[in-house]
DNA sequence: TAGATTGTTAATCGATTAACAATC
DNA sequence: TAGATTGTTAATCGATTAACAATC
Protein backbone atom coordinates (compact mmCIF):
# COMPACT_ATOMS: atom_id res chain seq x y z
CA UNK A 1 0.00 0.00 0.00
CA UNK A 2 2.67 2.61 0.72
CA UNK A 3 2.09 5.91 0.63
CA UNK A 4 0.82 5.64 -3.19
CA UNK A 5 -3.06 6.88 -2.13
CA UNK A 6 -2.53 9.87 -1.09
CA UNK A 7 -3.06 13.27 -2.60
CA UNK A 8 -0.77 15.91 -3.59
CA UNK A 9 2.21 16.88 -1.03
CA UNK A 10 3.62 20.47 -1.56
CA UNK A 11 7.12 20.43 -2.29
CA UNK A 12 7.97 22.60 0.39
CA UNK A 13 6.91 19.94 2.56
CA UNK A 14 9.60 16.93 0.60
CA UNK A 15 12.07 19.39 1.57
CA UNK A 16 11.50 19.60 4.85
CA UNK A 17 11.13 16.16 5.06
CA UNK A 18 14.50 15.47 4.47
CA UNK A 19 15.56 18.08 6.96
CA UNK A 20 13.16 16.57 9.78
CA UNK A 21 15.34 13.24 8.92
CA UNK A 22 18.55 14.61 8.88
CA UNK A 23 18.09 15.72 12.51
CA UNK A 24 16.10 12.47 13.49
CA UNK A 25 19.20 11.15 12.50
CA UNK A 26 21.31 12.88 14.69
CA UNK A 27 19.09 12.72 17.37
CA UNK A 28 19.06 8.57 17.22
CA UNK A 29 22.90 9.04 17.48
CA UNK A 30 22.52 11.22 20.59
CA UNK A 31 19.92 8.17 21.79
CA UNK A 32 17.14 10.34 22.52
CA UNK A 33 14.52 8.40 22.14
CA UNK A 34 11.05 10.83 22.02
CA UNK A 35 10.30 14.27 20.60
CA UNK A 36 7.33 16.76 20.21
CA UNK A 37 6.83 19.32 17.63
CA UNK A 38 8.41 22.36 19.76
CA UNK A 39 11.79 20.24 20.15
CA UNK A 40 11.97 19.90 16.40
CA UNK A 41 10.99 23.67 15.74
CA UNK A 42 14.38 24.81 18.01
CA UNK A 43 16.47 22.16 16.47
CA UNK A 44 15.70 23.16 12.24
CA UNK A 45 14.14 26.86 12.79
CA UNK A 46 10.95 25.27 11.36
CA UNK A 47 7.61 25.95 12.91
CA UNK A 48 5.77 23.32 15.16
CA UNK A 49 2.96 23.23 13.59
CA UNK A 50 4.29 23.32 9.93
CA UNK A 51 6.18 20.44 11.08
CA UNK A 52 2.98 18.32 12.05
CA UNK A 53 1.13 19.67 9.33
CA UNK A 54 3.39 18.31 7.12
CA UNK A 55 3.89 14.95 8.64
CA UNK A 56 -0.17 14.46 8.19
CA UNK A 57 -0.38 14.35 4.86
CA UNK A 58 1.28 10.80 5.33
CA UNK A 59 -0.95 9.78 8.39
CA UNK A 60 -0.39 10.02 12.73
CA UNK A 61 3.12 9.56 13.87
CA UNK A 62 3.15 11.22 17.51
CA UNK A 63 1.23 10.67 20.55
CA UNK A 64 -0.86 13.05 22.27
CA UNK A 65 0.60 14.51 25.35
CA UNK A 66 4.17 12.38 24.34
CA UNK A 67 5.80 13.33 21.10
CA UNK A 68 6.69 11.59 18.48
CA UNK A 69 9.18 8.60 18.77
CA UNK A 70 12.86 9.20 17.33
CA UNK A 71 13.53 6.05 15.27
CA UNK A 72 9.65 5.21 14.60
CA UNK A 73 9.68 8.89 12.59
CA UNK A 74 12.72 8.49 11.16
CA UNK A 75 11.65 5.13 9.57
CA UNK A 76 8.54 6.29 8.27
CA UNK A 77 10.47 9.40 6.67
CA UNK A 78 12.47 6.95 4.71
CA UNK A 79 9.90 5.06 3.69
CA UNK A 80 8.06 7.88 2.27
CA UNK A 81 10.92 9.17 0.42
CA UNK A 82 11.44 6.37 -0.84
CA UNK A 83 15.49 5.82 1.04
CA UNK A 84 14.66 2.88 3.89
CA UNK A 85 15.99 1.03 0.76
CA UNK A 86 19.32 1.68 -0.76
CA UNK A 87 18.64 4.58 -3.70
CA UNK A 88 20.36 3.54 -6.36
CA UNK A 89 22.04 7.21 -8.51
CA UNK A 90 23.96 7.40 -11.69
CA UNK A 91 25.98 10.61 -12.01
CA UNK A 92 26.84 11.66 -15.77
CA UNK A 93 29.90 14.23 -15.93
CA UNK A 94 33.48 13.68 -14.28
CA UNK A 95 34.24 16.77 -13.64
CA UNK A 96 35.40 19.23 -10.79
CA UNK A 97 31.25 18.94 -9.51
CA UNK A 98 31.16 15.70 -10.19
CA UNK A 99 33.83 14.40 -8.35
CA UNK A 100 33.09 16.12 -5.20
CA UNK A 101 29.29 14.66 -5.57
CA UNK A 102 30.81 11.02 -5.81
CA UNK A 103 33.08 11.82 -2.23
CA UNK A 104 29.59 13.84 -0.64
CA UNK A 105 29.81 12.73 2.79
CA UNK A 106 26.30 12.57 3.50
CA UNK A 107 24.98 10.31 0.65
CA UNK A 108 26.09 7.19 2.03
CA UNK A 109 24.42 7.68 5.33
CA UNK A 110 20.79 8.47 3.88
CA UNK A 111 21.01 5.08 1.85
CA UNK A 112 21.35 6.86 -1.62
CA UNK A 113 24.25 4.94 -3.50
CA UNK A 114 26.36 5.69 -6.91
CA UNK A 115 26.97 3.38 -8.64
CA UNK A 116 28.00 4.42 -11.81
CA UNK A 117 30.17 7.46 -13.58
CA UNK A 118 29.60 8.40 -16.96
CA UNK A 119 31.92 11.49 -19.33
CA UNK A 120 31.93 11.85 -22.53
CA UNK A 121 35.55 12.60 -22.43
CA UNK A 122 37.81 9.71 -24.20
CA UNK A 123 40.46 11.28 -21.55
CA UNK A 124 38.30 10.18 -18.64
CA UNK A 125 36.77 6.97 -19.78
CA UNK A 126 38.45 3.97 -17.94
CA UNK A 127 40.20 6.02 -15.20
CA UNK A 128 38.82 5.47 -11.72
CA UNK A 129 36.88 8.00 -9.91
CA UNK A 130 37.01 7.49 -6.48
CA UNK A 131 36.07 3.59 -6.06
CA UNK A 132 34.25 3.25 -9.28
CA UNK A 133 35.40 3.53 -12.77
CA UNK A 134 34.70 6.41 -15.39
CA UNK A 135 32.72 4.31 -17.98
CA UNK A 136 31.58 6.55 -21.92
CA UNK A 137 28.18 8.16 -22.17
CA UNK A 138 27.60 6.30 -24.77
CA UNK A 139 27.08 3.20 -22.92
CA UNK A 140 24.47 4.38 -20.40
CA UNK A 141 21.73 2.63 -21.44
CA UNK A 142 23.53 -0.91 -21.77
CA UNK A 143 25.06 -0.57 -18.29
CA UNK A 144 22.03 0.89 -16.75
CA UNK A 145 19.20 -2.01 -17.84
CA UNK A 146 21.64 -4.06 -15.77
CA UNK A 147 22.02 -1.49 -12.91
CA UNK A 148 18.48 -0.18 -13.25
CA UNK A 149 19.24 3.27 -11.20
CA UNK A 150 16.02 5.47 -11.15
CA UNK A 151 18.05 8.58 -10.29
CA UNK A 152 20.76 10.63 -12.23
CA UNK A 153 22.93 13.10 -11.14
CA UNK A 154 23.55 15.89 -14.60
CA UNK A 155 26.99 17.60 -13.83
CA UNK A 156 28.41 18.24 -17.73
CA UNK A 157 28.41 21.93 -19.42
CA UNK A 158 25.17 23.47 -20.73
CA UNK A 159 26.13 22.53 -24.08
CA UNK A 160 25.21 19.10 -23.82
CA UNK A 161 22.95 19.12 -21.05
CA UNK A 162 20.11 18.23 -23.16
CA UNK A 163 21.44 15.63 -25.29
CA UNK A 164 23.04 13.76 -21.68
CA UNK A 165 19.55 13.72 -20.49
CA UNK A 166 17.85 12.48 -23.61
CA UNK A 167 20.49 9.76 -23.25
CA UNK A 168 19.79 9.68 -19.66
CA UNK A 169 15.62 9.23 -20.17
CA UNK A 170 16.07 6.50 -23.12
CA UNK A 171 18.17 4.56 -20.20
CA UNK A 172 15.55 4.63 -17.89
CA UNK A 173 16.34 7.05 -15.69
CA UNK A 174 13.20 9.00 -13.94
CA UNK A 175 14.48 11.90 -12.03
CA UNK A 176 17.50 13.67 -12.35
CA UNK A 177 19.32 16.46 -10.09
CA UNK A 178 20.51 18.82 -13.11
CA UNK A 179 23.86 21.27 -12.27
CA UNK A 180 23.32 22.55 -16.09
CA UNK A 181 22.26 26.06 -15.86
CA UNK A 182 19.24 25.77 -18.35
CA UNK A 183 15.80 24.66 -19.27
CA UNK A 184 15.66 21.07 -20.38
CA UNK A 185 13.08 19.49 -22.08
CA UNK A 186 12.16 16.30 -20.99
CA UNK A 187 8.34 14.06 -21.02
CA UNK A 188 5.97 14.71 -18.20
CA UNK A 189 7.53 11.57 -16.31
CA UNK A 190 10.39 12.44 -15.98
CA UNK A 191 10.80 14.75 -12.91
CA UNK A 192 13.92 17.28 -12.75
CA UNK A 193 15.71 19.50 -10.16
CA UNK A 194 17.30 22.07 -10.70
CA UNK A 195 20.62 23.44 -8.42
CA UNK A 196 21.93 26.75 -9.28
CA UNK A 197 24.61 28.50 -7.34
CA UNK A 198 24.22 31.34 -9.34
CA UNK A 199 21.34 31.62 -8.76
CA UNK A 200 21.65 31.40 -4.68
CA UNK A 201 24.47 33.61 -4.81
CA UNK A 202 22.34 36.55 -6.80
CA UNK A 203 19.86 36.36 -4.16
CA UNK A 204 22.18 36.82 -1.77
CA UNK A 205 23.75 39.57 -3.28
CA UNK A 206 20.55 41.44 -3.94
CA UNK A 207 19.94 41.47 -0.16
CA UNK A 208 23.06 43.20 0.45
CA UNK A 209 23.18 47.28 0.92
CA UNK A 210 25.02 49.23 -1.70
CA UNK A 211 26.80 50.62 0.75
CA UNK A 212 29.52 49.78 2.96
CA UNK A 213 28.58 49.88 6.41
CA UNK A 214 31.70 51.68 8.19
CA UNK A 215 32.13 55.41 7.10
CA UNK A 216 36.05 54.60 7.20
CA UNK A 217 35.67 52.15 5.08
CA UNK A 218 34.09 53.74 2.71
CA UNK A 219 36.82 55.84 2.74
CA UNK A 220 39.12 52.92 1.97
CA UNK A 221 36.45 51.89 -0.75
CA UNK A 222 36.52 55.09 -2.51
CA UNK A 223 40.24 55.34 -2.78
CA UNK A 224 40.96 51.71 -3.83
CA UNK A 225 38.45 53.19 -6.67
CA UNK A 226 41.25 54.60 -8.75
CA UNK B 1 19.13 55.82 -5.06
CA UNK B 2 19.43 52.84 -6.79
CA UNK B 3 16.74 50.42 -5.83
CA UNK B 4 16.27 50.92 -1.75
CA UNK B 5 12.91 52.53 -2.05
CA UNK B 6 11.48 49.27 -2.98
CA UNK B 7 9.28 47.22 -0.96
CA UNK B 8 9.54 44.00 -0.12
CA UNK B 9 9.66 41.67 -2.97
CA UNK B 10 9.44 37.87 -3.06
CA UNK B 11 12.40 35.41 -2.99
CA UNK B 12 11.24 33.65 -5.36
CA UNK B 13 11.07 36.94 -7.90
CA UNK B 14 14.72 37.28 -7.20
CA UNK B 15 15.41 33.52 -8.04
CA UNK B 16 13.98 33.56 -11.21
CA UNK B 17 15.52 37.22 -12.31
CA UNK B 18 19.17 35.31 -12.02
CA UNK B 19 17.14 32.98 -14.47
CA UNK B 20 16.01 36.29 -17.14
CA UNK B 21 20.04 37.01 -16.49
CA UNK B 22 21.19 33.66 -17.53
CA UNK B 23 18.95 33.99 -20.96
CA UNK B 24 19.33 37.34 -21.54
CA UNK B 25 23.50 36.67 -21.80
CA UNK B 26 22.72 34.00 -23.91
CA UNK B 27 20.43 36.09 -26.46
CA UNK B 28 22.54 39.22 -26.36
CA UNK B 29 25.49 36.42 -27.27
CA UNK B 30 23.57 35.81 -30.61
CA UNK B 31 22.85 39.20 -31.05
CA UNK B 32 19.20 39.61 -30.43
CA UNK B 33 18.20 42.88 -29.61
CA UNK B 34 14.43 42.90 -28.51
CA UNK B 35 12.31 40.02 -26.57
CA UNK B 36 8.53 39.73 -26.11
CA UNK B 37 7.52 38.41 -22.38
CA UNK B 38 5.85 35.23 -24.67
CA UNK B 39 9.45 34.59 -26.13
CA UNK B 40 10.86 35.12 -22.53
CA UNK B 41 8.10 32.26 -21.51
CA UNK B 42 9.43 29.89 -24.54
CA UNK B 43 12.83 30.08 -23.77
CA UNK B 44 12.58 29.86 -19.68
CA UNK B 45 9.15 27.72 -18.97
CA UNK B 46 8.33 30.91 -16.52
CA UNK B 47 4.90 31.93 -17.45
CA UNK B 48 4.88 35.23 -19.23
CA UNK B 49 2.57 37.51 -16.88
CA UNK B 50 4.81 36.35 -13.85
CA UNK B 51 8.12 37.66 -15.64
CA UNK B 52 6.42 41.11 -16.20
CA UNK B 53 5.09 40.95 -12.70
CA UNK B 54 8.97 40.02 -11.44
CA UNK B 55 9.81 43.14 -13.35
CA UNK B 56 7.21 45.32 -12.23
CA UNK B 57 8.87 45.24 -8.73
CA UNK B 58 11.37 47.23 -9.97
CA UNK B 59 10.19 49.89 -12.14
CA UNK B 60 9.26 49.63 -16.19
CA UNK B 61 11.58 47.69 -18.88
CA UNK B 62 9.77 46.93 -21.69
CA UNK B 63 7.83 49.07 -24.40
CA UNK B 64 4.10 47.94 -25.08
CA UNK B 65 3.90 46.54 -28.43
CA UNK B 66 7.51 45.92 -29.04
CA UNK B 67 9.26 44.12 -25.74
CA UNK B 68 12.61 44.75 -24.05
CA UNK B 69 15.72 45.70 -25.27
CA UNK B 70 18.10 42.81 -24.47
CA UNK B 71 21.08 44.79 -23.75
CA UNK B 72 19.03 47.61 -21.58
CA UNK B 73 17.28 44.90 -19.81
CA UNK B 74 20.12 42.93 -18.89
CA UNK B 75 21.87 45.67 -17.13
CA UNK B 76 19.40 46.97 -15.13
CA UNK B 77 18.39 42.86 -13.81
CA UNK B 78 22.46 42.89 -13.29
CA UNK B 79 22.15 45.75 -10.98
CA UNK B 80 19.14 45.19 -9.62
CA UNK B 81 21.18 41.52 -7.95
CA UNK B 82 24.25 44.29 -7.35
CA UNK B 83 26.73 42.35 -10.07
CA UNK B 84 26.85 45.17 -12.49
CA UNK B 85 30.22 45.84 -10.84
CA UNK B 86 32.17 42.72 -9.21
CA UNK B 87 31.22 41.21 -6.61
CA UNK B 88 33.82 39.51 -4.44
CA UNK B 89 33.22 36.36 -2.23
CA UNK B 90 35.46 34.41 -0.33
CA UNK B 91 35.50 30.64 0.19
CA UNK B 92 35.93 28.66 3.42
CA UNK B 93 36.54 25.05 3.25
CA UNK B 94 39.26 23.60 0.10
CA UNK B 95 37.80 20.46 0.14
CA UNK B 96 36.57 18.56 -2.91
CA UNK B 97 33.19 20.66 -2.74
CA UNK B 98 35.29 23.89 -2.35
CA UNK B 99 37.52 23.45 -5.04
CA UNK B 100 34.60 22.48 -7.58
CA UNK B 101 32.84 25.89 -6.77
CA UNK B 102 35.95 27.97 -7.32
CA UNK B 103 36.59 26.08 -11.16
CA UNK B 104 32.69 26.93 -11.27
CA UNK B 105 32.65 28.61 -15.02
CA UNK B 106 29.63 30.82 -14.72
CA UNK B 107 30.86 32.44 -11.78
CA UNK B 108 33.05 34.94 -13.68
CA UNK B 109 30.58 35.68 -16.17
CA UNK B 110 27.89 36.98 -13.62
CA UNK B 111 30.91 39.37 -12.07
CA UNK B 112 31.26 37.32 -9.06
CA UNK B 113 34.66 37.45 -7.88
CA UNK B 114 36.22 34.78 -5.48
CA UNK B 115 38.94 36.80 -3.85
CA UNK B 116 40.00 34.45 -1.52
CA UNK B 117 39.87 30.56 0.42
CA UNK B 118 40.26 29.55 3.88
CA UNK B 119 41.20 26.12 5.41
CA UNK B 120 41.40 24.89 8.59
CA UNK B 121 43.71 22.43 7.76
CA UNK B 122 47.78 22.98 8.00
CA UNK B 123 48.22 20.21 5.55
CA UNK B 124 46.55 22.21 3.15
CA UNK B 125 47.32 25.85 4.24
CA UNK B 126 49.91 27.72 2.23
CA UNK B 127 48.94 25.18 -1.18
CA UNK B 128 47.15 27.17 -3.98
CA UNK B 129 43.63 25.94 -5.30
CA UNK B 130 43.50 28.03 -9.21
CA UNK B 131 45.03 30.79 -8.51
CA UNK B 132 44.56 31.27 -5.10
CA UNK B 133 46.42 30.49 -2.29
CA UNK B 134 44.83 28.79 0.78
CA UNK B 135 45.16 30.59 3.88
CA UNK B 136 44.29 29.69 7.46
CA UNK B 137 40.79 30.42 8.06
CA UNK B 138 41.65 31.82 11.60
CA UNK B 139 43.11 35.19 9.65
CA UNK B 140 39.82 35.92 7.64
CA UNK B 141 39.13 38.91 9.53
CA UNK B 142 42.45 40.59 8.77
CA UNK B 143 42.45 39.28 5.36
CA UNK B 144 38.97 40.49 4.80
CA UNK B 145 39.56 44.05 6.14
CA UNK B 146 41.22 44.90 2.98
CA UNK B 147 39.64 42.66 0.76
CA UNK B 148 35.61 43.67 2.04
CA UNK B 149 34.33 40.65 0.56
CA UNK B 150 30.61 40.67 1.72
CA UNK B 151 29.34 37.38 0.52
CA UNK B 152 30.71 33.84 1.60
CA UNK B 153 31.08 30.36 0.61
CA UNK B 154 30.68 28.06 3.49
CA UNK B 155 32.12 24.44 2.08
CA UNK B 156 33.29 22.77 5.27
CA UNK B 157 32.22 19.97 7.42
CA UNK B 158 29.00 20.17 10.19
CA UNK B 159 30.76 20.15 12.82
CA UNK B 160 32.93 23.14 12.51
CA UNK B 161 30.31 25.24 10.47
CA UNK B 162 29.01 27.34 13.27
CA UNK B 163 32.26 28.01 14.33
CA UNK B 164 33.43 29.38 10.76
CA UNK B 165 30.17 31.20 10.42
CA UNK B 166 30.56 33.01 13.49
CA UNK B 167 34.48 34.01 12.38
CA UNK B 168 33.18 34.99 9.34
CA UNK B 169 30.31 37.42 10.54
CA UNK B 170 33.20 38.69 12.68
CA UNK B 171 35.23 39.55 9.49
CA UNK B 172 32.19 41.59 8.10
CA UNK B 173 30.38 39.03 6.03
CA UNK B 174 27.10 39.88 5.12
CA UNK B 175 25.43 36.75 3.36
CA UNK B 176 26.42 33.20 3.13
CA UNK B 177 25.41 30.37 1.19
CA UNK B 178 25.59 27.34 3.30
CA UNK B 179 26.72 23.66 2.13
CA UNK B 180 26.78 22.21 5.59
CA UNK B 181 23.42 20.56 6.55
CA UNK B 182 22.88 22.17 9.58
CA UNK B 183 20.65 25.23 11.01
CA UNK B 184 23.12 28.10 11.27
CA UNK B 185 22.60 30.61 14.42
CA UNK B 186 23.67 34.32 13.32
CA UNK B 187 22.75 37.56 13.83
CA UNK B 188 19.50 39.06 11.94
CA UNK B 189 21.68 41.16 9.30
CA UNK B 190 23.27 38.15 8.44
CA UNK B 191 21.67 36.29 5.62
CA UNK B 192 21.80 32.50 4.41
CA UNK B 193 21.07 30.16 1.39
CA UNK B 194 21.45 26.73 2.21
CA UNK B 195 22.23 24.45 -0.15
CA UNK B 196 21.49 20.71 0.24
CA UNK B 197 21.73 18.34 -2.39
CA UNK B 198 20.50 15.53 0.09
CA UNK B 199 16.98 17.63 0.03
CA UNK B 200 17.32 18.18 -3.68
CA UNK B 201 17.69 13.99 -4.01
CA UNK B 202 15.03 13.34 -1.72
CA UNK B 203 12.64 15.09 -3.26
CA UNK B 204 13.26 13.51 -6.49
CA UNK B 205 13.12 9.91 -5.24
CA UNK B 206 9.59 10.62 -3.39
CA UNK B 207 8.49 10.99 -7.17
CA UNK B 208 9.80 7.65 -7.96
CA UNK B 209 6.92 5.13 -8.38
CA UNK B 210 7.55 2.41 -6.02
CA UNK B 211 7.42 -0.59 -8.68
CA UNK B 212 9.77 -0.48 -11.97
CA UNK B 213 7.90 -0.16 -14.72
CA UNK B 214 8.79 -3.33 -16.97
CA UNK B 215 6.88 -6.66 -16.14
CA UNK B 216 10.40 -7.77 -17.01
CA UNK B 217 12.65 -6.25 -14.90
CA UNK B 218 10.11 -6.58 -11.82
CA UNK B 219 11.36 -10.14 -12.43
CA UNK B 220 14.73 -9.16 -12.53
CA UNK B 221 14.34 -7.42 -9.15
CA UNK B 222 12.63 -10.23 -7.84
CA UNK B 223 15.17 -12.61 -8.44
CA UNK B 224 17.98 -9.83 -7.43
CA UNK B 225 16.19 -9.68 -3.80
CA UNK B 226 17.74 -13.30 -2.57
C1' DT C 1 -6.72 13.34 37.10
C1' DA C 2 -3.95 17.36 35.35
C1' DG C 3 -0.62 18.62 32.09
C1' DA C 4 1.26 18.13 27.75
C1' DT C 5 1.11 17.68 23.03
C1' DT C 6 -0.92 15.93 18.99
C1' DG C 7 -3.77 16.22 14.48
C1' DT C 8 -6.76 19.15 12.08
C1' DT C 9 -9.57 23.06 11.07
C1' DA C 10 -9.97 27.65 9.79
C1' DA C 11 -7.74 32.10 9.20
C1' DT C 12 -4.06 34.36 7.32
C1' DC C 13 -0.67 35.29 4.34
C1' DG C 14 1.70 35.32 0.01
C1' DA C 15 2.56 34.00 -4.76
C1' DT C 16 0.83 32.94 -9.42
C1' DT C 17 -1.87 33.82 -13.30
C1' DA C 18 -5.59 35.58 -16.28
C1' DA C 19 -7.52 39.49 -18.10
C1' DC C 20 -7.44 43.93 -20.05
C1' DA C 21 -6.89 49.00 -20.43
C1' DA C 22 -3.00 51.69 -21.72
C1' DT C 23 0.37 52.47 -25.08
C1' DC C 24 3.82 51.99 -28.54
C1' DT D 1 -4.38 53.30 -37.92
C1' DA D 2 -4.30 48.26 -36.63
C1' DG D 3 -1.71 44.91 -34.28
C1' DA D 4 1.17 43.71 -30.68
C1' DT D 5 2.59 43.71 -26.16
C1' DT D 6 3.27 45.96 -21.92
C1' DG D 7 2.20 47.01 -16.76
C1' DT D 8 -1.17 46.31 -13.39
C1' DT D 9 -5.39 44.86 -11.30
C1' DA D 10 -8.15 41.38 -9.54
C1' DA D 11 -9.05 36.47 -9.15
C1' DT D 12 -7.21 32.27 -8.12
C1' DC D 13 -4.43 29.19 -6.08
C1' DG D 14 -1.55 27.27 -2.58
C1' DA D 15 1.20 27.34 1.62
C1' DT D 16 1.84 28.80 6.43
C1' DT D 17 0.36 29.39 10.96
C1' DA D 18 -2.70 30.00 15.00
C1' DA D 19 -6.00 27.94 17.64
C1' DC D 20 -8.13 24.24 19.93
C1' DA D 21 -10.72 19.89 20.62
C1' DA D 22 -9.13 15.26 21.06
C1' DT D 23 -6.20 12.26 23.41
C1' DC D 24 -2.41 10.23 25.77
Amino acid sequence: MSSSHLGKVPIPTLERLATYLRYLIDLEQSQVETISSAEVERQTGINAAQFRKDLSYFGEFGKPGVGYNVLDLQNRIAHILKIDKEQRMILVGAGNLGSALVGYPGLKEHRFSLVAVFDNNFGKIGRPLWDLEIQDVQKVKEVNAKLQARIAILAVPATSAQKVADLLVDAGIHAILNFAPLLLRLPPHVHVRNVSFLQELAVLSYHLSSEPDDPALVALTEAEKE
